[in-house]
RNA sequence: CGGAGCGUAGCUCAGCUUGGUAGAGCACCAGCUUUGGGAGCUGGCUGUCGCAGGUUCAAAUCCUGUCGCUCCGACCA
């Protein structure tokens, strides 16, 4: 490709909305233009950039026994009522209606087509396993748009849905996939590591994301150097101790605290309660009803833990009103005490850690008085004892003991095992050897493609630009003659160099602007083409070429050796 | 959805407080000079000052509304 041909808009200056510096090295390289807000239009260089990705991931899930297919965009919403997403994704959900006023969905993800197609034509044991992926364009409704292509509103995605016999054929199928990812983004460039991730609503066996570790990242990741520990924050647990028990009180103990509205107000001066012999009331509206989660003073509720408590997405703190109504008290003095409560139908979603606690203190749901010497077990009914606490950097490991410790991610691939969620909604059954009619096992698998292509950029970068490894790299070559007359020799010699690495089936590209070598340079720094051949009346002087590897050093080549010497960086 | 900020040339931004001819740098076009790391000089092109309404003799500037964008939070398969 010649430069003159193609389109690079390359900026000096980062457009005012760009935040990170892989959102504006995308931009200032000209890859991307944003339309809107969460949607972009990629640019010559940038969609060569995508397609390496794709390719990639293309022939990862080939080698893995994945089958290509393509799938519709839009999709009819009965399917998505058929599932019940319609209204747990509703969030997500971008709806468009047709002249006839007919409403459709755009994809967000495919469980629902790929399910019907399972349903309709497979049918025998003798058909399985399968593995069918599809990379495409993705439409989710985010709520917040943000970096670029890291949470876009239109994106592509690569997804991958298995279907097997029984739990330990897709137990199989998910490790096929687990190990295809690694490959794939090894040979992206990219450091990742697999995490333990929330199976949240989908209520699936288990799940792992794939991080690529960044201070951009919009994940935290809960980790252990010592043995390898390491889960999403909305998942990961550790090896804290339950609550101290203590002597047991007769019964709880109500008493004054007129003002007292927080935790960190009742353990000072004249109360001292400490906040470890706190329980902290909250309440939550869960599908138009009420519901308590209970944690320890000192803990922080974590809202992935009980949406899966909870068994949905579905749920936002209640108002100040909503909260009088449900448990006659204002916020600062509410409870779960069950002689307390007004009402015996709304559940209580406890900690684990307060499991056996007493001598605990708890909102009276009066406002301005407490209730001392609870006993959680004795006195408060619990509807479900589950993990509900958020981890803390430096609590011990929950395998090994050691200090835990917690950074921000970039989550760039998720496989999931679903189990029979879905075939069975969808109807997708299969006749085992005795003729028994079973629903399908399914995994699904999905890697942002347009999102790890910003993740390469923002781990491969310098002061000048981007560097792109060569896997992906939209050019694997650029040459760049100082000097574009056609009479020139180092024109020429450019053009010789061009024809013979083309021909050789490397990406090149020539550069035959007519701009000063200073623009060049930059320019190509800029876009991180990782190998640059300069050709200028310098060099030619002594019959060489300057090979300059991206972030690299400079290397002379004879005018002879130039082909080879290049060929052999592509191909190392 | 709650909080904050910003919308002026393709990009970065000034001008707004105190109303009175719409600006600078970069980019772009022409010419001359220059030619190994974003050149210099001269001349030129580029605007619905987000949009609508109001106040006023007069609005980029003041007021109201609205739309869009960004950030924080909430949310997030």
């Amino acid at each position: 490709m010649r430069w003159t041909q193609t389109l690079i808009p390359t900026l000096r200056e980062a457009p005012a909305d760009a935040e990170i510096l892989s959102h504006k090295l995308l931009l200032r390289a000209g890859l991307i233009r944003k339309l809107a807000g969460g949607v972009y239009t990629f640019l010559p260089v940038g969609v060569r950039a995508l397609r390496q990705v794709e390719q990639i991931v293309r022939e990862e899930m080939n080698r893995a026994g994945a089958v290509e297919v393509l799938m519709p965009a839009i999709q009819p919403p009965e399917i998505w009522q058929q599932s019940g997403r319609y209204e747990t994704a509703r969030d997500v959900l971008f709806k468009v209606k047709d002249s006839a006023a007919r409403e459709w969905v755009l994809s967000p993800t495919a469980e629902e087509v790929i399910t019907l197609i399972a349903a309709a034509d497979i049918n025998s044991y003798r058909q399985l396993p399968k593995n069918f992926y599809q990379i495409s364009v993705k439409f989710r409704d985010e709520i917040r748009p943000r970096f670029g292509l890291m949470r876009a509103r239109e994106f592509i995605m690569k997804d991958a849905y298995s279907f097997d016999t029984t739990d330990e054929a897709a137990q199989i199928a998910y490790q096929k996939m687990y190990d295809a990812y690694t490959r794939i983004f090894a040979r992206c460039g990219l450091k990742t590591f697999p995490v333990e991730a929330d199976t949240g609503v989908i209520g699936g066996k288990f799940s792992h994301e794939f991080m690529v570790p960044a201070e951009t990242g919009e994940n935290e990741v809960v980790y252990c150097e010592a043995c390898g520990y390491a889960a999403n924050l909305e998942k990961a647990t550790s090896g804290i101790p339950k609550t101290a028990a203590r002597e047991i009180g007769a019964s709880p103990e109500k008493f004054p605290t007129p003002g007292v509205l927080t935790i960190e107000a009742l353990s000072k001066e004249p109360y001292k309660v400490a906040a470890n012999r706190q329980i902290k009331t909250l309440v939550f509206i869960v599908q138009d009803k009420p519901a308590i989660a209970l944690v320890r003073g000192d803990d922080q509720l974590n809202e992935t833990k009980f949406a899966a408590a909870v068994g949905t997405t579905i749920f936002r703190a209640a108002t100040a009103d909503e909260i009088l109504a449900a448990l006659g008290a204002r916020p600062g003095s509410l409870g779960a005490v069950a002689a307390t409560l007004k009402s015996k139908d709304i559940p209580v979603y406890a900690d684990e850690r307060l499991r056996g606690a007493n001598d605990m203190t708890t909102g009276a749901n009066d406002d301005g008085f407490h209730l001392r010497n609870v006993s959680i077990e004795r006195d408060i009914t619990v509807t479900q004892w589950r993990d509900l606490r958020t981890v803390i950097v430096g609590e011990p490991c929950v395998k090994c003991s050691n200090t835990l410790k917690i950074r921000r991610a970039i989550e760039v691939g998720h496989v999931f095992k679903l189990g029979t969620k879905y075939s069975e909604k969808m109807g997708a059954l299969y006749l085992d050897e005795a003729g028994t009619r079973h629903p399908l096992v399914m995994g699904c698998y999905g890697i942002g493609v347009t999102r790890t292509l910003q993740a390469v950029i923002e781990q491969c970068n310098d002061k000048d630009g981007i560097i792109w490894p060569l896997s992906v790299a939209p050019y694997q070559v650029c040459i760049t003659p100082l000097n574009v007359a056609p009479d020139n020799a180092g024109m020429q010699l450019a053009e010789k160099l061009y024809a013979e690495l083309t021909a050789a089936g490397v990406e090149v590209i020539l550069d035959d602007r007519d701009e000063r070598p200073g623009v060049k340079f930059k320019d190509a720094d800029l876009v991180g083409f990782p190998i640059r051949v300069s050709i200028g009346e310098k060099s030619l002087a002594k019959g060489e070429v300057e090979i300059k590897p991206r972030g690299g050093a400079m290397l002379a080549a004879k005018i002879a050796d130039a082909l080879e010497r290049v060929l052999a960086l592509v191909r190392e």
